[in-house]
DNA sequence: CGAACGCTTGCAGAACTGTTCATATGAACG
DNA sequence: CGTTCATATGAACAGTTCTGCAAGCGTTCG
């Protein structure tokens, strides 16, 4: 694997000097780091679907909404908000539900739906570090 | 509008009645919830970016490590830790970069890389909100 | 200088996403 | 039970995104 010449060759630049048990070493660090920060195969998945379900300007949107507003918020009100067709709405409160970011309740024919904690975790992350560069 | 009947009929069923006047009312403060939560059109773009930018599984992956290490990483480190070329490792962290949740620092011929305090903020509020269903 | 090196970037094809249109579902009501 | 209504769902199309390849850039070293 040219993978290793480069990391040999990276701890030789940083310490100085380098044997095959030095590069053991850092990549058996390197491969603990990824086991311990659930970056296994496949897992996480949940928090990538989470993510890209809010990273779409619709999505994101219906999500603010549903957060700013004080109880819960059906689709007919919804979509006078965002620009886009009453189906796309559907579409998208679909995928933020299924993605555990929201909650759909069913009251008579109308459907309301509502933020879940972790919508609004993620939300109150992004306030928290609105602007701050680094 | 169409939006406007569909409105006006769902006042008629929580209410029992409804005239124009409430339904304007119910606009406006609808209105006003959608200006008052950075919904204005193309506000929150920066976050929309830093969602979709976590959003992919490669990405994803990458920031876990830059958190879960101690200091930074250079990018022939991450190189063997996910399962794509370099060019695509080269990729994603100029993506994390450009989305304000990764810093580059150059060193002689290495690049190394680290999380932001706002990547770190999003992936903690994904840990604190684990497996919680709502 | 020129070569080696680490990384980045432009490009092109494949895979995916978001939207709308058309249709389906399930509830209320006459 | 047939209609209307609110929303969901499926299919299809356009636009975007991810990846690897090949070439480029800035740095180091001889």
């Amino acid at each position: 694997m040219a993978t290793t010449e480069r990391l040999e060759r990276l701890i030789a630049d940083e310490v100085g000097e380098c044997c095959a048990a030095d590069v053991d070493d850092r990549l058996a660090d390197l491969r603990a780091l990824a086991a311990g920060a659930s970056v296994e195969e496949g897992a996480g998945a949940a928090d990538v679907d989470a993510l890209s379900a809010l990273g779409s300007d619709t999505r994101y949107r219906l999500a603010r909404l549903l957060a700013a507003a004080d109880g819960d918020l059906c689709v007919c009100e919804l979509e006078p908000l965002v620009d886009v067709s009453e189906s796309a709405v559907s579409h998208g409160l679909s995928t933020l539900t299924d993605a555990g970011l929201a909650t759909r309740r069913k009251e008579g024919k109308w459907r309301y739906y509502d933020t879940t904690d972790r919508a609004e975790a993620l939300l109150d992350a992004l306030d928290a570090t609105r602007g701050v560069a680094e």
